[in-house]
Parts: C-alpha cells; structure tokens; sequence
DNA sequence: CGCGGGAGGTAGACAGTGTCTACGTCGCCT
DNA sequence: AGGCGACGTAGACACTGTCTACCTCCCGCG
C-alpha cells in the first residue's frame, strides 16, 4: 500500500532502482522494470520516451540517495572541517561499494552525456558539499580551492574505482581498505591533526 | 595483405579494435565484428566462446597499446624521475582522452571481474613502472610505497573518468586541463622543483 | 443526459543482439 | 583411399529497445 498508490511512473523508478540495487547494472532492462512494475512492455513509454530517460531517472535517485547520506553524515559528525570531509569520504567510498551497480549507473558517461534530467547538474549539489569542506581547510600553499577540491574528488572517485574492481589488493599487496583512503586525504590536505 | 593473412582470431581482434576506436564501446556487438571481419556470426564462437571472451581479447589489446606508450615515453623521457613520472601520468591521461571508448572497455568491471584472459594481470605491469618510479621519489614521511603508488594510481584513473565525463570543468569552473594533474602530482610527491 | 476526445495502457511487429546446435566442407595424416 | 578433425555456415531461440495501431475508460462540454 506504497507503491501500489504511486503513479506508474514513481513505480517504475522505484523497481528500477530495486533491479539495480539487487542485480547489476546488467539487469536494468526497460522491459524487466516493466515486468516488476506489473505494466506491459509498451507501458513505460509514456513517461520514459527512451531507455536512457529511465535509467537517467533511475541514476538521479541514486544521486538523491547519496546526497541525503553524505548530509546525514554532515549532521552526524560535527567537528572540526578536516574530520568532517574524512566523514564525507568515507560515506562517498562505503556507497560505492555498498552499491555498486547503481554507482556505476550514476557515472555512466552515455547517461551524463545524454542531458536527460540534467543528470549531470544532480551530482553538483554533491561536490558543493566537498568543495565547501575543501575550501575551508585549504591552506595558502595550495592549489586554488577549485582545483584542489576537484583533485582530491577525483582521487575519490579513483579509489572507488578501483577499489570496486579488485586491482589494488592485487597490485599494492591486499593493503588496509583505509590506508588509501587516508593517504590521499593527507596528500591533498596535509598531514590529518592527531 | 596484412589483416588478411592473419588468422581469423586476430582479424576478428583488430576489427574490434577498429571497431571501438571509432564507435565506442556500445558498437562492439560479436555480429559487428564479424561482419567486419567478413565471415558468419557464429565464426568467432571457435576462438572466442562467448561475448566477453572476446571484449577481453580486444582489451587486452588496449592495455598492450598503452602499455607500449607508457614504455616508450619512459625511454624518451630520459630524466629525474619526478619528471619521468609526470610523463608517464600525460600519457596516461593523454591515453584515456584519445581513445576514450576503448579506455572505458579496458577497465569494466564484469570483463575484469570474469578473468577471461587474465585481464586483471595485464594490467599489472603498467602498474609497475608507475610503482617504480614512485618508490624512487618518495619521502621518508610519506605512506608505504605501495600505498602511495596506489592512491596516486586511483587520482590519475578519477581524473581520466571526471575528465572524460566533462563535470569537471562544469563543478570546477572550466580549469585548465593539466592544473588538476599537476595538484595531484604535487599533492601525493610533494611540490615540483622548479 | 449523451457523447466526443484524450490520457494511459495493451499488444504486436521489427530489427538487432548473444548463444546454441546441426550441418557442411575442406585438408591432413595414417 | 578413407576417415577424421579443424573451421566456418546457417538457422533457430529468447531477449532487447523502439515504433505503431488499437482499446478502454473517464471527464468535460454542449
């Protein structure tokens, strides 16, 4: 008596981000959503005039997802801005590797690239939170806080990557999963206090 | 009279090459190539049993190719290794951007993760340039090498993927494209000299 | 009250895909 | 000479995304 209330068209995102969620990225066929939502193939078509439109919709809610945790995370942890963007980074790494199908649809570059929902601009609220926490630990050496903060984004980003497919245990000898993740926050941002 | 001599199984791998190259990584469909390559969709199931055989086999060609530049530029680059390393992070980058289709196809996650061909393994070698030369330039206080190798790694692969998506200059404010590589570099080895 | 019309969903067709299987068709080796 | 194995063909199957014709209600209007 949830989604059965919904229109179509939130059913069909939210059984989209259920076969996303449970079964890859792989999975996320028009006509399986359509199967799940109750609706015939043909149905979709209304809301989601091309496959891409619906996994773009599907990609935003990821994108809301990860945004609603990474401010739970800003509310929960209250310190200092360097133990906060720890926080940030921590709960950006654990989301891609708690979910990696749907983190790998969020950054699919055919999606971003395709405009649909202004997929791209979803994820700017994200990086503002970044930037902002970057920007106030920023020392004078730096580079400016733009620059930094897209670097050590990138940096990220990269762990997440790689993390997700098992070449760097097998590269760097099976290290810490945080070892990574902390070197990268001291490279960028100096040595952590304490 | 070279593509032609081959046997089949190279001729079917260098039309994938071709193919992904030209069109992305959505275009190498098995029928595709072996259209390309002129004979039956089912010839290729001989060398290649299945879809992912065969994208590996032409990934593998991609972390050939690019290997090959990374050595060559370390044979051109004859210099500190600071300035060796730096090198070889451009051509890296220079690498994902240029053939970005194929880049993409190299570091899928379900052809890294299916061990066909040992993808995963042909990668390690370019990981190891990259470990030497980091082991060479890092200071005393730094992280363990191969820690350290490893994040920088991670920037270098986030930068290619943000750079390739084109949020970056959206987030950043349209950057310079090497101010982020050269924080990044500066980040996890300390300033350039210089 | 009746009745058009449109919103919302169905159902079938089409081209394309990966995989599987049965079938040829050579050439080589005993 | 004869068989056999490597190599490639051709068709079927289930599945995909897209397109189009249709159907079926409900709502507003005359």
């Amino acid at each position: 008596m949830d989604a059965d209330e919904q229109g179509l068209r939130a059913r069909l995102v939210a059984a989209g981000v259920d076969l996303v969620l449970s079964e890859g990225q792989s999975a996320v066929s028009l006509r399986e959503i359509a199967r799940r939502a109750g609706v015939s193939h043909g149905a979709p078509r209304r809301y989601f005039p091309t496959h891409v439109d619906l996994l773009s919709a599907i990609a935003r809610e990821g994108f809301a997802d990860l945004t609603a945790r990474v401010e739970q995370t800003m509310r929960d942890v209250d310190a200092d801005p360097r133990t906060r963007l720890t926080a940030l980074a921590r709960t950006y790494l654990d989301f891609a590797a708690a979910h990696r199908g749907m983190f790998e649809l969020m950054f699919r570059h055919d999606l971003l690239a395709s405009g649909r929902l202004r997929l791209r601009e979803t994820s700017l609220p994200l990086f503002a939170v970044l930037a902002d926490l970057v920007a106030q630990v920023r020392r004078p050496t730096d580079a400016p806080a733009a620059v930094l903060a897209g670097a050590l984004w990138a940096n990220l980003h990269g762990i997440a990557q790689l993390w997700a497919w098992g070449s760097l245990p097998l590269a760097t000898g099976a290290t810490d999963d945080d070892a990574l993740l902390r070197a990268a926050l001291d490279a960028h941002l100096g040595p952590s206090p304490a």
